[in-house]
RNA sequence: GCGAAUAUGGUGAAGUGGUUAACACACCAGUUUGUGGCACUGGCAUGCGUGGGUUCGAUCCCCACUAUUCGCCCCA
């Protein structure tokens, strides 16, 4: 058997659908935020990597996908979102697009070479914003707000954005340089992988996960204290545009992102969620204002996010919130002869053409079957075919929640159907309000707690009063 | 890159150095000459991750490999 690769995933079923749920989601919000839809390749030249992220990131020197075409081109499975973007922007010329700022999203695969576990595979989908040709603070604002958004509208509210400020390029050199002169007395009570990061990266040592606890971290100097006077303006200005947007914060100094090309605002969404494990970190992102500089263009300001989907689903999966996703069908049709079977297949395609979810037998199997078949795929009417009924042009119509049956007219079927399933819609409505979900139909067989079809407990209500 | 655990059918799993590998669920067929969830009957692993070894004999013992899962590291 050819099984799937490492870290990777089929996603299919109700799992599927709680990944579209996310993705129409996705489109909906973007549309009212105005960000259009940018979708560039999977791989790229490696060198767009290696110059935009930086050759000193982990991600380049053993993260990613790399690999050699058969024209001998360096090749790279794109690990994040920002770079093709920005490659794109370019080299398609946006900067001289009459609407400016570029308000761009984008929802695809990204690939890592990582050893996988909970939360983390090798091929992730992200959905990510970029917007490019405005260095406004509200800007930055807009951008953290539109994130805690989306995980509001998926239920997740209790996402937490740390946000820090690395400052402007001056900035960020000063600090570095006081960082470097406070940690160099003390480079032997550093871990390994530190002493490493004070020669590469020294702002990586604030978010050192062995060392954490040490006073020489808790004092270090904290960015924010470094900023010049225009960083430190800036940053506070973002600040209240999220505090005029009611989007609470936690201002962090220990967030640097991994990333040689973040400026000023970063931050990362973290969800406070048992069993997330060191996995708690659902998205995150920062200014790029030197990036298209940097990868051929011209000098341009850049922000975005990135945020995992399937850690995003997984962390509503651990905080018990379900996703509102439909399993149901409106119609399911049964016949027993040949000659019904016919008048199936129609009339199956004339109601799917009307708008209706339908489905139909379609292996001749017994009656008995075919309602349970019904069952399985919760169709809500049963269209239950009839010689003498289609004689007359008419068939009989069975509603799956009241068991009543009724024999209508062919001619009222799709009015019928209609009228029914507003009314359904609107009774269903009203049971979400109660939180009555559940589609024991009544009456239960069972001994214990089962598993509904749609997927939650219930304990059965006679069963409860013994 | 490092560490740990696991590996039996569609699923959850039990099990033993020795003829036919429990049990449950699911599924299929039937009892029921066209109405589902109950009951009953029958069907459903030429096989216990792969390769080697020990043995008269291995799913069960040993070794290697592979895969999966979880943790560390790291995280766009």
């Amino acid at each position: 058997m050819i099984t799937k690769q490492k870290g990777c995933h089929d996603i299919y079923g109700v799992e599927a659908k709680r990944w579209k749920y996310v993705d129409k989601l996705i489109d909906s919000l973007m549309e009212k935020y105005n960000y259009s839809y940018m979708r560039t390749p999977l791989f790229e030249a490696s060198e767009l990597f290696h110059r935009g992220i930086g050759e000193a990131s982990d991600i380049v020197t053993k993260e990613t996908y790399d690999f050699t075409d058969r024209g001998d081109r360096a090749i790279t499975l794109r690990p994040e979102g920002t770079a093709g973007i920005v490659r794109s922007y370019i080299e398609n010329k946006m900067y001289g697009d009459p609407i400016q700022p570029v308000k761009v999203y984008y929802n695809g695969t990204m690939y890592r070479y990582e050893r996988p576990q909970s939360g983390r595979d090798r091929e992730l989908t992200q959905f990510g914003v970029e917007v490019l040709g405005c260095e406004d603070a509200v800007i930055d604002a807009e951008v953290i707000s539109l994130a805690v958004n989306f995980y509001r509208l998926l239920g997740l509210t209790n996402v937490k954005v740390q946000i820090n400020s690395l400052g402007d390029e001056e900035s960020r050199k000063n600090y570095r340089n006081v960082l470097i002169e406070y940690f160099r007395p003390h480079i032997d009570e550093l871990c390994e992988d530190c002493k490493m990061r004070f020669e590469k990266n020294p702002l990586r040592i604030l978010d050192c996960k062995v060392d954490a606890d040490k006073p020489l971290l808790k004092n270090a100097p904290k960015t924010i204290a470094h900023l010049n006077e225009v960083s430190k303006k800036r940053f506070e200005e973002v600040l209240e545009y999220l505090d005029l947007l009611k989007i609470d914060y936690e201002v962090n100094p220990n967030i640097v992102r991994g990333l040689d090309y973040y400026q000023h605002t970063v931050f990362e969404f973290t969800a406070d969620i048992p069993g997330m494990g060191s996995q708690s970190a659902l998205g995150a992102g920062g200014r790029y204002n030197g990036l298209v500089h940097q990868l051929g263009g011209p000098e341009t300001a850049g922000i975005g996010f990135g945020i995992g989907i399937g850690r995003t689903l997984l962390a509503l999966e651990k905080a018990e919130i379900k996703l509102p996703v439909e399993e149901e069908i409106d119609a399911f049709i049964l016949y027993i002869n040949d000659e019904e079977k016919k008048y199936a297949t129609y009339l199956a395609q004339e109601l799917r053409l009307n708008g209706f979810s339908v489905d139909m037998e379609y292996q001749n199997r017994n009656l008995k079957g075919q309602f349970r078949q019904a069952e399985r795929l919760n169709a809500k009417f049963l269209l239950i075919l009839n010689s003498e009924d289609l004689d007359n042009n008419e068939l009989k119509i069975k509603d799956a929640r009241s068991k009543e049956e009724e024999i209508i007219s062919m001619d009222a079927l799709i009015y019928y159907l209609d009228e029914k399933l507003a009314m359904d819609e609107y009774i269903s409505s009203e049971e979400d309000l109660e939180e009555s979900d559940c589609h024991c139909h009544g009456t239960c067989h069972h001994d214990h707690e089962h598993e509904c079809h749609s997927g939650h407990n219930c304990s059965c209500h006679h069963h409860e009063e013994n």
